[in-house]
DNA sequence: ATGTTTGTTTCACTCAGTCAAACCAATTCT
DNA sequence: AGAATTGGTTTGACTGAGTGAAACAAACAT
């Protein structure tokens, strides 16, 4: 991302630290338990090298042994730190009880997300009871350029900072619908701005919709996104113009002020 | 389990990486955001290897710098490995239906736990709408002796293992209800072994009131504990024996016959 | 202006981290 | 059964990565 050729403070890196960091991030949803030697296969590290760091992480409770299958799996040291940083996130707090009152005056499932390089993160959801939707929980990521969510977020970028983007990451398509290139992403991008929502009409997932709007800060810049997804089954054309829409530009608008953005015409 | 005395698996520890991740750890709720000097201060390092900690850790993304105070907090990736520390505990899922169902039927807010050493460490919760009740969140953690979740798990403890956990921490009073004797303790955890279930009258924090119940695995060990939380004034003694210790025992039951128990008079 | 605090950079010394290779214990194959 | 394979644990020697002291810079308070 960042690139300082000359002087990064990457310069102070210490690999040791690097390396163990690398390790633990190795485990996701798809791989909760690893065992030595898939890490071994995993990362370019000597066996033995990978078993202390193990044994460190292991002494530090960030990774649990299986003291069976010998597999290693995140510590509830991990789980403590993940929910830190997801209660140091004051967007979150802030419009959390918005996102109810939204929620429940709809009847749908509302989510709230930040961009992290090129990807949504989701950081909070409000869930409504229907059975089909998004499975993704907090703390996962989704390419930013199929989401409304995301475009909203990219939307506010500046044009280098998006520029960068589109030339390290490329626009995988998900569905047919889903925008492919950067000149369609574009103007895409230029109407959200303009019109202050956007919308993702199956582009990530067929029959998945979603609106998203932006929240803004004292700077005025987009600091995170509010969205309500349903299926194309439940959400009429009609019912997001007319219901859907409106109470999710008023609740994103409540929030930004919340957040202490100036009151305006977003 | 086994102790070479000699030849611990600590032997192995790669000090770089351990001092790094005492440095993450340091990030809680209460202090969210750190700078370089308080963690200095905080931990024995010098400040330029505090700093090298720091860069590393931030260009793993463990961390984020706010340029302007350059305060550090948790960055994305902690919540992100969170989330699959949190999902990779099979209790969890396995568990959350019934407590949903639990949590509905009495209207009560339910909480899932397990034993991290000497702390009850929280992994779900189901709330109900009630303005007081336990604020902590998930992933945070309580010492085990003051609370129902706490001693139902230190019951099924052997001996030994018990001993351990009362010659080096202390049984700090909350309240006056606190059990702050080994000797009061261990025959509270006889009781409540042979009942099946643990109350928290009180112990903890004055107002609050609950009453927890073990889970099994298939090894007949307990791996986790369900409870229901409620303040003395909406749960009366009639009512937590009539209606709510029936309902949880069931649940509990029931949840430990999905993690695979023998089905028996727990 | 002057002192104080906090963050950044440099540098020389040495010990911590590394790799290769041996070792051991289970599995699987013949 | 023995042989071969796989995955985990342990050792030791070499050396460069990590360390602390101390100088430097910038921001802040007085």
């Amino acid at each position: 991302m960042k690139q300082t050729s000359i002087s990064p403070k990457s310069r102070y890196n210490i690999e040791a630290l690097a390396r163990g960091l690398e390790l633990l991030a190795l485990f996701s949803a798809e791989r909760p338990s690893l065992s030595l030697s898939q890490i071994v296969e995993a990362l370019p590290l000597n066996k033995s090298t990978a078993y202390r760091i193990l044994a460190t992480l292991e002494a530090q409770q960030y990774l649990v042994q299986d003291p069976l299958t010998r597999l290693y799996r995140p510590g509830l040291k991990v789980l403590q730190l993940g929910f830190t940083a997801l209660n140091s996130l004051e967007v979150r707090q802030i419009a959390r009880p918005h996102l109810e009152k939204l929620a429940q005056a709809l009847d749908e499932t509302v989510s709230l997300a930040v961009l992290d390089g090129f990807r949504t993160v989701y950081i909070d959801r409000i869930r409504n009871q229907s059975i089909v939707g998004v499975m993704l929980g907090i703390g996962s990521s989704l390419p930013a350029h199929c989401t409304a969510l995301g475009k909203v977020l990219l939307a506010d970028l500046a044009a280098g900072e998006l520029d960068a983007m589109l030339t390290t990451h490329d626009l995988r398509a998900y569905t047919p619908k889903t925008i492919t290139t950067p000149e369609v992403l574009r103007v895409a991008l230029a109407t959200i701005r303009q019109q202050g929502y956007a919308l993702d009409d199956e582009e990530l997932s067929a029959g998945l919709q979603a609106v998203a709007a932006p929240l803004y800060d004292q700077t005025g810049r987009v600091v995170a996104a509010v969205n309500v997804t349903g299926t194309t089954l439940n959400i009429s054309p009609a019912r997001l113009r007319d219901e859907i829409l409106p109470a999710l530009k008023a609740a994103a608008h409540e929030i930004s002020l919340a957040l202490g953005a100036a009151p305006g015409p977003h």
